[in-house]
DNA sequence: GGTACCTGGAT
DNA sequence: TATCCAGGTAC
Protein backbone atom coordinates (compact mmCIF):
# COMPACT_ATOMS: atom_id res chain seq x y z
CA UNK A 1 0.00 0.00 0.00
CA UNK A 2 1.16 3.49 -0.72
CA UNK A 3 2.43 5.23 2.18
CA UNK A 4 0.28 8.53 2.84
CA UNK A 5 1.06 11.43 4.35
CA UNK A 6 -1.48 14.17 5.29
CA UNK A 7 0.17 16.49 2.69
CA UNK A 8 0.01 13.73 0.09
CA UNK A 9 -3.55 12.91 0.79
CA UNK A 10 -4.94 15.77 0.67
CA UNK A 11 -3.18 16.22 -2.47
CA UNK A 12 -4.78 13.28 -3.96
CA UNK A 13 -8.21 13.91 -2.87
CA UNK A 14 -8.03 17.72 -4.62
CA UNK A 15 -6.69 15.68 -7.73
CA UNK A 16 -9.33 13.28 -7.44
CA UNK A 17 -12.16 15.84 -7.09
CA UNK A 18 -10.72 18.12 -10.27
CA UNK A 19 -11.32 14.49 -12.01
CA UNK A 20 -15.36 14.87 -12.12
CA UNK A 21 -17.58 12.40 -12.72
CA UNK A 22 -16.11 8.66 -12.08
CA UNK A 23 -17.90 4.91 -12.82
CA UNK A 24 -17.92 3.41 -9.64
CA UNK A 25 -15.65 0.27 -8.86
CA UNK A 26 -18.56 -1.98 -7.33
CA UNK A 27 -21.23 -2.47 -9.21
CA UNK A 28 -24.68 -3.47 -6.79
CA UNK A 29 -23.00 -2.75 -3.44
CA UNK A 30 -23.75 0.22 -1.34
CA UNK A 31 -20.55 0.87 -0.14
CA UNK A 32 -19.20 1.93 -3.88
CA UNK A 33 -18.63 5.46 -3.37
CA UNK A 34 -16.15 4.84 -0.30
CA UNK A 35 -14.65 1.62 -2.30
CA UNK A 36 -14.65 3.81 -5.42
CA UNK A 37 -12.50 6.23 -3.20
CA UNK A 38 -9.87 3.86 -1.57
CA UNK A 39 -9.53 2.60 -5.37
CA UNK A 40 -8.58 5.74 -6.65
CA UNK A 41 -6.25 6.11 -3.92
CA UNK A 42 -4.56 2.65 -4.63
CA UNK A 43 -5.82 1.07 -1.30
CA UNK A 44 -6.49 -2.60 -1.87
CA UNK A 45 -9.95 -3.58 -0.45
CA UNK A 46 -9.94 -5.20 3.40
CA UNK A 47 -11.60 -5.84 6.71
CA UNK A 48 -8.69 -4.83 8.85
CA UNK A 49 -9.90 -2.85 11.87
CA UNK A 50 -7.41 -0.04 10.91
CA UNK A 51 -7.49 3.55 9.35
CA UNK A 52 -7.69 2.94 5.64
CA UNK A 53 -4.64 5.04 4.90
CA UNK A 54 -1.92 5.46 7.22
CA UNK A 55 -3.00 7.27 10.14
CA UNK A 56 -5.81 8.13 8.52
CA UNK A 57 -9.35 6.98 7.70
CA UNK A 58 -11.46 7.85 4.76
CA UNK A 59 -15.32 8.45 5.24
CA UNK A 60 -17.26 8.91 2.19
CA UNK A 61 -21.04 9.74 1.77
CA UNK A 62 -23.42 10.31 -1.13
CA UNK A 63 -24.14 13.86 -1.09
CA UNK A 64 -28.11 13.44 -0.88
CA UNK A 65 -28.67 10.35 1.49
CA UNK A 66 -29.77 10.98 4.77
CA UNK A 67 -28.38 7.43 5.67
CA UNK A 68 -26.08 7.23 8.72
CA UNK A 69 -22.02 7.05 8.49
CA UNK A 70 -20.55 4.12 9.87
CA UNK A 71 -17.76 4.46 12.58
CA UNK A 72 -16.54 1.07 12.97
CA UNK A 73 -17.79 -2.21 13.94
CA UNK A 74 -18.00 -4.26 16.92
CA UNK A 75 -19.81 -7.39 18.29
CA UNK A 76 -20.95 -7.02 21.73
CA UNK A 77 -19.68 -8.43 24.89
CA UNK A 78 -19.66 -11.23 26.21
CA UNK A 79 -18.23 -12.65 22.79
CA UNK A 80 -18.28 -16.39 23.63
CA UNK A 81 -21.93 -15.93 23.75
CA UNK A 82 -21.99 -14.99 20.29
CA UNK A 83 -25.06 -12.79 20.68
CA UNK A 84 -26.36 -11.95 16.89
CA UNK A 85 -25.97 -15.29 15.35
CA UNK A 86 -27.06 -17.60 18.47
CA UNK A 87 -29.14 -14.95 20.28
CA UNK A 88 -30.41 -11.80 18.48
CA UNK A 89 -31.21 -13.60 15.06
CA UNK A 90 -33.13 -16.81 15.81
CA UNK A 91 -34.41 -16.04 18.87
CA UNK A 92 -35.55 -12.51 18.17
CA UNK A 93 -35.27 -12.25 14.22
CA UNK A 94 -38.09 -11.86 12.07
CA UNK A 95 -39.12 -13.54 8.56
CA UNK A 96 -37.22 -11.58 6.10
CA UNK A 97 -38.73 -9.47 3.63
CA UNK A 98 -37.38 -11.31 0.67
CA UNK A 99 -37.93 -14.77 1.94
CA UNK A 100 -39.07 -17.20 -0.14
CA UNK A 101 -38.10 -15.08 -2.91
CA UNK A 102 -34.49 -13.72 -2.96
CA UNK A 103 -33.37 -15.78 -0.15
CA UNK A 104 -34.83 -19.21 1.46
CA UNK A 105 -38.42 -19.25 2.64
CA UNK A 106 -36.39 -19.79 6.41
CA UNK A 107 -34.31 -16.58 5.80
CA UNK A 108 -34.36 -14.50 8.94
CA UNK A 109 -33.96 -10.91 9.75
CA UNK A 110 -32.10 -9.18 12.72
CA UNK A 111 -32.10 -5.08 11.77
CA UNK A 112 -32.26 -2.99 14.35
CA UNK A 113 -30.87 0.99 14.58
CA UNK A 114 -31.07 2.38 18.09
CA UNK A 115 -30.25 5.03 19.95
CA UNK A 116 -30.29 5.86 24.08
CA UNK A 117 -33.02 8.41 23.41
CA UNK A 118 -35.58 5.62 23.48
CA UNK A 119 -36.98 2.03 22.40
CA UNK A 120 -37.40 0.99 18.80
CA UNK A 121 -40.82 -0.39 18.16
CA UNK A 122 -39.34 -4.17 18.12
CA UNK A 123 -38.35 -3.14 22.28
CA UNK A 124 -35.06 -2.40 21.81
CA UNK A 125 -32.53 0.39 23.38
CA UNK A 126 -29.20 1.45 24.10
CA UNK A 127 -28.47 2.52 27.83
CA UNK A 128 -25.55 3.34 28.88
CA UNK A 129 -23.43 3.09 32.61
CA UNK A 130 -21.09 5.63 33.43
CA UNK A 131 -20.30 4.16 36.88
CA UNK A 132 -19.94 0.61 34.98
CA UNK A 133 -18.39 2.33 32.29
CA UNK A 134 -20.03 -0.06 29.37
CA UNK A 135 -22.80 1.19 27.02
CA UNK A 136 -25.62 -2.25 26.84
CA UNK A 137 -28.44 -3.35 25.29
CA UNK A 138 -32.21 -3.41 26.58
CA UNK A 139 -35.01 -5.69 25.25
CA UNK A 140 -38.26 -5.12 26.89
CA UNK A 141 -41.33 -6.28 25.40
CA UNK A 142 -43.64 -3.89 27.04
CA UNK A 143 -42.37 -1.82 24.13
CA UNK A 144 -42.99 -3.44 21.37
CA UNK A 145 -45.81 -1.65 19.09
CA UNK A 146 -48.45 -4.11 18.11
CA UNK A 147 -48.04 -3.22 14.06
CA UNK A 148 -45.92 -6.28 14.06
CA UNK A 149 -47.29 -9.64 12.71
CA UNK A 150 -48.83 -11.67 15.71
CA UNK A 151 -46.44 -14.66 14.69
CA UNK A 152 -43.59 -12.65 15.88
CA UNK A 153 -44.94 -10.53 18.28
CA UNK A 154 -45.82 -14.16 20.28
CA UNK A 155 -41.94 -15.06 19.36
CA UNK A 156 -41.01 -12.65 21.81
CA UNK A 157 -43.56 -12.09 24.11
CA UNK A 158 -42.23 -12.23 27.74
CA UNK A 159 -38.84 -12.80 26.10
CA UNK A 160 -35.97 -11.72 28.15
CA UNK A 161 -32.57 -10.60 26.75
CA UNK A 162 -30.49 -11.89 29.73
CA UNK A 163 -27.49 -11.34 29.95
CA UNK A 164 -27.23 -8.15 28.30
CA UNK A 165 -25.16 -7.92 25.24
CA UNK A 166 -22.86 -4.68 26.23
CA UNK A 167 -19.33 -2.87 24.98
CA UNK A 168 -16.91 -1.47 27.58
CA UNK A 169 -16.14 1.92 27.20
CA UNK A 170 -12.24 0.73 27.14
CA UNK A 171 -12.97 -1.49 23.76
CA UNK A 172 -14.58 1.37 22.35
CA UNK A 173 -12.24 3.75 23.54
CA UNK A 174 -9.37 1.35 21.78
CA UNK A 175 -11.36 1.25 18.85
CA UNK A 176 -12.07 4.85 18.19
CA UNK A 177 -8.76 5.59 19.13
CA UNK A 178 -6.78 3.38 16.92
CA UNK A 179 -9.16 3.67 13.83
CA UNK A 180 -10.79 7.24 13.56
CA UNK A 181 -8.47 9.34 15.35
CA UNK A 182 -7.59 11.15 11.97
CA UNK A 183 -10.10 11.61 9.38
CA UNK A 184 -11.06 12.63 5.80
CA UNK A 185 -14.58 12.85 5.14
CA UNK A 186 -15.44 13.52 1.49
CA UNK A 187 -18.84 13.87 0.27
CA UNK A 188 -19.73 12.86 -3.34
CA UNK A 189 -22.59 13.48 -5.87
CA UNK A 190 -23.78 10.91 -7.59
CA UNK A 191 -25.53 9.80 -11.06
CA UNK A 192 -26.09 7.25 -13.13
CA UNK A 193 -24.66 7.72 -16.82
CA UNK A 194 -25.05 4.84 -19.54
CA UNK A 195 -27.01 2.69 -16.50
CA UNK A 196 -23.71 3.13 -14.64
CA UNK A 197 -23.30 4.87 -11.48
CA UNK A 198 -20.59 7.76 -11.45
CA UNK A 199 -19.55 9.40 -8.64
CA UNK A 200 -18.16 13.30 -8.50
CA UNK A 201 -16.21 13.92 -5.58
CA UNK A 202 -16.85 17.12 -3.64
CA UNK A 203 -16.31 18.37 -0.25
CA UNK A 204 -13.02 17.62 1.37
CA UNK A 205 -13.08 18.16 5.43
CA UNK A 206 -9.94 17.47 7.37
CA UNK A 207 -10.78 15.96 10.87
CA UNK A 208 -8.50 15.84 13.18
CA UNK A 209 -8.46 14.43 17.19
CA UNK A 210 -11.11 12.56 17.46
CA UNK A 211 -12.46 13.52 21.12
CA UNK A 212 -13.71 10.25 22.96
CA UNK A 213 -15.59 11.78 25.69
CA UNK A 214 -17.52 13.52 23.34
CA UNK A 215 -18.27 10.10 22.10
CA UNK A 216 -19.56 8.87 24.66
CA UNK A 217 -21.91 11.80 25.28
CA UNK A 218 -22.89 11.91 21.87
CA UNK A 219 -23.87 7.77 22.70
CA UNK A 220 -25.46 9.11 26.07
CA UNK A 221 -27.52 12.09 24.15
CA UNK A 222 -28.39 9.55 21.14
CA UNK A 223 -26.47 10.93 18.37
CA UNK A 224 -24.87 7.74 17.94
CA UNK A 225 -26.60 4.62 16.57
CA UNK A 226 -26.50 1.33 17.20
CA UNK A 227 -27.00 -0.80 14.21
CA UNK A 228 -27.29 -4.60 14.17
CA UNK A 229 -27.36 -5.66 10.50
CA UNK A 230 -28.08 -9.53 10.34
CA UNK A 231 -29.86 -12.06 7.75
CA UNK A 232 -29.79 -15.54 8.16
CA UNK A 233 -27.19 -15.80 5.28
CA UNK A 234 -24.91 -12.91 6.31
CA UNK A 235 -24.48 -11.05 9.32
CA UNK A 236 -23.25 -7.32 8.22
CA UNK A 237 -21.90 -6.73 11.46
CA UNK A 238 -22.73 -4.30 14.73
CA UNK A 239 -22.09 -0.91 14.21
CA UNK A 240 -21.85 2.50 15.74
CA UNK A 241 -23.14 4.80 13.19
CA UNK A 242 -23.61 8.67 13.22
CA UNK A 243 -24.87 11.44 10.88
CA UNK A 244 -22.51 13.67 8.88
CA UNK A 245 -22.52 16.44 11.42
CA UNK A 246 -22.30 14.63 14.54
CA UNK A 247 -19.42 13.00 13.18
CA UNK A 248 -17.80 16.45 12.34
CA UNK A 249 -18.78 17.30 16.11
CA UNK A 250 -16.51 14.68 17.34
CA UNK A 251 -13.48 16.08 16.75
CA UNK A 252 -11.41 19.08 18.03
CA UNK A 253 -10.00 20.11 14.74
CA UNK A 254 -11.58 20.83 11.26
CA UNK A 255 -10.95 22.12 7.92
CA UNK A 256 -12.13 21.92 5.01
CA UNK A 257 -10.20 21.72 1.60
C1' DG B 1 -18.37 -22.35 6.58
C1' DG B 2 -19.31 -19.43 10.59
C1' DT B 3 -18.05 -15.24 12.63
C1' DA B 4 -16.54 -10.65 12.67
C1' DC B 5 -14.64 -7.18 10.36
C1' DC B 6 -14.59 -3.72 5.89
C1' DT B 7 -17.05 -0.43 2.49
C1' DG B 8 -21.75 1.79 2.58
C1' DG B 9 -27.31 2.28 1.31
C1' DA B 10 -33.27 3.40 0.39
C1' DT B 11 -37.90 4.67 1.68
C1' DT C 1 -36.59 10.12 12.10
C1' DA C 2 -37.55 5.09 12.10
C1' DT C 3 -37.25 0.82 9.91
C1' DC C 4 -35.59 -1.63 6.90
C1' DC C 5 -31.12 -2.98 3.78
C1' DA C 6 -26.50 -4.06 0.18
C1' DG C 7 -21.63 -6.66 -1.57
C1' DG C 8 -17.13 -7.63 0.05
C1' DT C 9 -12.66 -10.17 2.87
C1' DA C 10 -9.67 -12.54 6.75
C1' DC C 11 -9.22 -16.34 9.47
Amino acid sequence: MQNFTKESLIQSLIEIRQKGWIPTGRKNNDGGVGNTLEDLLGIEENNLPIPNASEWELKAQKKNTTSLITLFHMEPSPRAFKFVPTILLPEFGWRHKEAGRKYSQNEQSFRQTINAKGYSNRGFTVKIDKLDKKVWIDFNYKNISDTHNSEWLEQVSNKKLEPKPYWGFDDLYHKAGTKLHNCFFVSAESKKINGTLHFKYQEIFMLKKFNLDKFVNAIEEGYIYIDFDARTGHNHGTKFRLRRDSLIKLYSDVKQY
